[in-house]
DNA sequence: CCGAGTGCGTTCTATGAACGAACGTAGTCA
DNA sequence: TGACTACGTTCGTTCATAGAACGCACTCGG
């Protein structure tokens, strides 16, 4: 059976969800966020099958996550490159790397994240912008205001 | 074929997709944190697959992030209840949060974060802990310290 | 004591999706 | 001319998902 579609639930998690919660589809993100633009730099630093990443892509460039950047013209040359909306995963990502390093990890993990210029190691931490405090499942909640079910 | 697994990656991002980039199991999340606790609730919520539902809680037991805790003798019966692991990755699905907010919503969501006292609105704001800044992604970037794929 | 209801799974079958390998294509370079 | 590069597409096998039906232990009302 074709999986459930969460893209049209009224709720934000669930919309995320549809789009970055699939095999694969945050490592390719990772890649792009690390500077590979290119499919096939992709393909080798993943070992990712190349159907399932043409099929990723495609994804993200339907979503308005990344476009398509020609940057020759013969050979035809593609690579490609956040938009804003795609910029704006950037946190999310983050969020689930301060995760992984702190609760799946004994040793330290090879993949750090860092400041662009001072290379200065960065710690990302999820805060409420109101009120400055880190986000705390005891101090906030979901609060679902329709009755619809997963919307 | 069986999906590749990255529970044994170097990278934080890796390992967490594995835990939770699949389908179904933010939204479980998502419903232990808006406070259903028990299996019959979060089927009829959700509208899953009891299937899926029994093993995507098998999996969350496994790793961590739930355990069952019995809440009556005769008839037995058990709820899930969050591990302080699992309360850790409250910070990730808020970030989801914002992110759909922000940018898959025309209208407004009707799934809503709060504070739990004051009922308040909360903006989950990812920054980095060092420096007080808002995570970006030109000025943080992903360094990968090992020339290892994936991991 | 009987039959319906509840809570929580398990089993079953079909249909998709993922994997990996091989193939295709358009161009470059020696 | 033949090898190589960068990007995909096609194909067969294997696995996961959906949805419905079934199982089971217990409770409750009549």
């Amino acid at each position: 059976m074709r999986r459930t579609r969460f893209d049209d639930a009224y709720c934000p998690i669930a919309r995320t969800t549809d789009l970055l919660a699939d095999w694969w589809t945050p490592l390719v993100l990772r890649e792009l966020f690390a500077g590979r633009r290119r499919f096939e730099q992709i393909v080798e630093a993943l070992d990712i099958s190349r159907a399932v990443l043409t099929q990723r892509l495609n994804r993200l460039i339907d979503e308005g996550i990344v476009e398509k950047h020609q940057y020759s013209e013969r050979p035809v040359r593609w690579e490609y490159r956040f938009t804003e909306k795609g910029r704006a995963l950037w946190p999310v990502l983050s969020a689930m790397w301060r995760f992984g390093e702190d609760w799946m990890f004994g040793e330290a993990p090879s993949v750090e994240l860092v400041d662009a210029e001072t290379g200065a190691a960065v710690r990302p931490l999820v805060i409420d912008a109101e009120t400055g405090r880190p986000m705390d499942s005891f101090r906030s909640r979901v609060r679902l205001s329709r009755p619809t079910p997963v919307d």
